[in-house]
Order: structure tokens, then sequence, then C-alpha cells
DNA sequence: TGTCCACTGGAAGGGAGGGCTT
DNA sequence: AAGCCCTCCCTTCCAGTGGACA
């Protein structure tokens, strides 16, 4: 082979990671160590699907990678095994973090049990959507598990008339039945549902704690086995990744990851075993992409607001209120041309930049002085100065934000 | 004890942009 | 072409509020 630039990466690379589809939080393994219990319930009760009648409905409740959705499709995966053909029985799978309206999930899970399709995403009205469905499912005479994932976002929009609509759809069925199982992780979420809803859903509820330290280094262990080549982990490495991982509370996801990177970094820079010290690089490197990619996807109107914090921050002003927030918000538009928002409509994108952890926001009183939310930023430095560079506040670096502290 | 500030956050509704139906 | 529906983003309106101050 001739020498090429790309040489040297080829040859460094391939001793460390042996297939990298597995350390992916999405892999679904052989085994889900410690997760037999919540399986065995599971299946206990999903197994009457396959006499042709309905499972109870079943409420799962867990933090943020206890390994709730890895379960219920190892639950998916196991089915097809049993019913190939999925004669008896069908396994639907919707995230409704990802599809976030009542249409968009009946939409799902039509066109999943439907082969070809011609329903549009939108334009018809939902009734005749429900009604589709209805029609839909029991011309196929059998039992449907409906996974709703990340169910909890669903409350908040006013969409939650869709656990009516699905609760009660098999009153309307003459062949087919549904179950459904709904995946949150806000254990409260039952509380937020009407209280018929609220017992139907959950005819039986089950609860994923947390994986312990110890748990996690077994998952890491079996996912290493696979992953990698022999002897490239320092022995101190799984326990680190699990240590940290237990202290975001025990997500699996967060070790996977962090193992994961951690590989990666030490193929790249050539070495032939991981250490500690790239379990350490990995973890800098995963918030700083996190963080970097979510500020990414903010709206160009989030992105100012959150400029609006920053030039504060600069000037000093550490803590903030909305209302000086607000001021340097509208200076900015004007300087970049874009048309400002109301101060109602900023407060809800301020709440919104605090939910998603840019900026911590809390409401204080101050007395006479008003009722008003005391923020500050909470980006690492390094991240606020990859966020200034975006195209968006170009015309910034021109003018001079004013000093104006007081609304006109 | 009452007042009053600077907001908060709910409710209702407008309108743009996606689409279907007749 | 006209009439609908759905979602998203936004505005307008307004009652409610915690606590310093008179």
């Amino acid at each position: 082979m001739d020498e090429s630039i790309f040489t040297q990466y080829i040859q460094k690379r391939k001793q460390i990671i042996k297939n990298r589809n597995i350390l992916q939080t999405t892999y679904i393994p052989e085994q889900l160590p410690h997760r037999n219990t919540q399986i065995d319930r599971i299946a206990s009760i999903i197994a009457m699907a396959l006499n042709g009648d309905r499972p109870s409905n079943i409420m799962v409740y867990g933090m943020t990678g206890t390994g709730k959705t890895a379960v219920l499709n190892y639950i998916g995966k196991e089915l097809k095994k049993i019913d190939p053909e999925e004669q008896k029985c069908s396994y639907v799978y919707v995230n409704c973090e990802v599809v976030d309206t009542a249409y968009g999930i009946l939409y799902n899970i039509v066109s999943q049990i439907m082969i070809d399709s011609q329903i549009p995403f939108t334009g018809w009205s939902f009734e005749k959507l429900y009604s589709e469905l209805i029609i839909q499912l029991d011309k196929l005479d059998k039992v449907f598990i409906v996974v709703l994932d990340e169910i909890d976002h669903m409350v908040s929009k006013k969409g939650d008339m869709i656990f009516y609509y699905l609760v009660k759809i098999n009153e309307n069925l003459q062949n087919s039945k549904v179950s459904l199982v709904g995946i949150s992780n806000n254990m409260k979420f039952g509380e937020l549902l009407e209280p018929k809803a609220k017992s139907r859903l959950g005819e039986e509820n089950l609860i994923f704690p947390p994986y312990t330290k110890e748990e996690l280094e077994d998952i890491l262990t079996e996912r290493a086995k696979e992953a990698l080549f022999d002897d490239v982990l320092d022995s101190s490495v799984i326990p680190y990744c699990a240590i940290l991982a237990a202290k975001v509370n025990g997500d699996a996801r967060v070790a996977l990851n962090l193992l994961k990177t951690a590989a990666d970094i030490a193929e790249r820079n050539g070495e032939s075993i991981v250490t500690d010290a790239e379990v350490k690089s990995a973890k800098n490197s995963i918030e700083f992409n996190v963080v970097s990619e979510g500020l990414k996807t903010l709206s160009q109107q989030s992105k100012i607001i959150l400029m609006s914090i920053i030039k504060n921050v600069e000037r000093g002003n550490a803590v903030m209120t909305t209302g000086e927030v607000y001021i340097m918000y509208k200076s900015i538009s004007e300087l970049l041309g874009t048309s400002a928002l109301t101060q109602r409509r900023v407060t809800d994108l301020i709440s919104e930049l605090d939910m998603m952890g840019f900026i911590n926001a809390s409401i204080k009183s101050l007395g006479r002085a008003g009722r008003t939310k005391e923020i500050e930023l909470s980006i690492a430095k390094d991240i606020v100065a990859v966020f200034k560079n975006d195209p968006i506040f170009k015309p910034l670096e021109s003018n001079k934000v004013p000093t104006q502290t007081k609304l006109i």
C-alpha cells in the first residue's frame, strides 16, 4: 500500500474499538444487566397479547438512562422473535418528544401499521385521522402494543386529550385490541392527567430505579467485552466512568457515552490503552459538545435574548432582571435590524433558556421594587466565545451596544 | 396594615404556512 | 378557487403576587 496522508490514521485506528455501534446508546444488547425484574414483569403482562387478549396498559417511570426505552425495545425485539410475521401482535413505538402533537402521534401510529399510507402529515382533522386509525387497526385483527415514550412531553402542551382518545380506543374496535405502554421521566406525570385517564393508562405501574455504580460497571463491562479489543482498558477506566455516571442520576447513557468518547480519543491520539486521562477529556468534550450543539439549535430570537444576557454579564451585571434583559434585547434587535418581540413573549423564551440549562432564572420579589426573575448566565466562557461567533451577530462587531439602562 | 412596584403567567385569539376537500 | 383543518409563533389583555416601605 502506498503512503498517503491517511495511512497513519488508518493504522492508528483499529487498535481499540472493534465495533463502535455496540457502544451507541440506541444499541439493544442480547442481555440487559440488572433489568430482569422489570423485563419479567412487563413480559408477563404483555404475554397475553400472543393469545389474542388485551394486556393491561402499563405506565413505566424512571429517570433518563435507567433503561426504560432499552427494556421496551428489547421486549419488542423478543415479541418479533416469537411472532415473526406479526400475526398475533404488533409492536408500535412512538417517541412523543420527536412527534409532539396529538395529530402527530396518531399519524405516526397509522403510518407504522399501514404499508403504504396515503395520509397527509397535516391537513386532516384530528377526528378524521382517529376514525381512519380505528378502521386500519380493526382491519388487521390483532393486538397492538403501542409504546409512547417520553409521554410527559405531551401533558404540558394542550395535547393531553390524546390520552383520553387512546385510552378509550378499544371501545371502538371490533376485532383488534390496543394496549398502551407509557414511558415517563417524570414521576409526577400521572398527577398531571385527568383522574380517569390516569387510572386507565396506569392499570399497571412500574418504576425503574437509577443504576448504582456497581450496576453501571457491569453494564460497561458487558458492552466493552463486545465493542472493544481485549486489554485496551486500564483497570480504573470502567469504575471511573461508572462513578461519574452514578453522580448523574445513575444514567447508563452517560456512562456509555463516556466510555465511547474516551476510547475514541485514545484511538485518535494513537494510544494503545484507554486511561483515566482520556475519560477526563471525554467528560469535558461531551459537555462542550452538548452545550454548543444545543445553542446552535436555538431560534434566532432566543439567540438574541441569550446574547442580551451575555452583554449584561460583560457589563459587570452578573445577576439581572427580566426588564434589564429586555432593554438590552431591544437595543440589540435594533442593531441587527430584526423586529423585537413583546416582553410577554420574551419572558417565555427566557423560561425556555432556563429549562434548557443555559441560564439560571428564579423569581424574586424586590418588595416595592416589584417582582421579577433574577437571571444568571450558566454556560462556560469558552462556549460563550463560540456562541458569539455566530454569523447572526456579525453586525454587532462594528456597532457599539448602547449603555442605555432604562426603557424610554 | 395597606400600597404599590415590576413583573409573572394564563387565556384568547390572530395570522402565516403547511396541507386536504369539494 | 374557496373553504377547511392543524401547528407554530406571536400579541394583547389582565388578574395575581411577594415583600419592602410608608
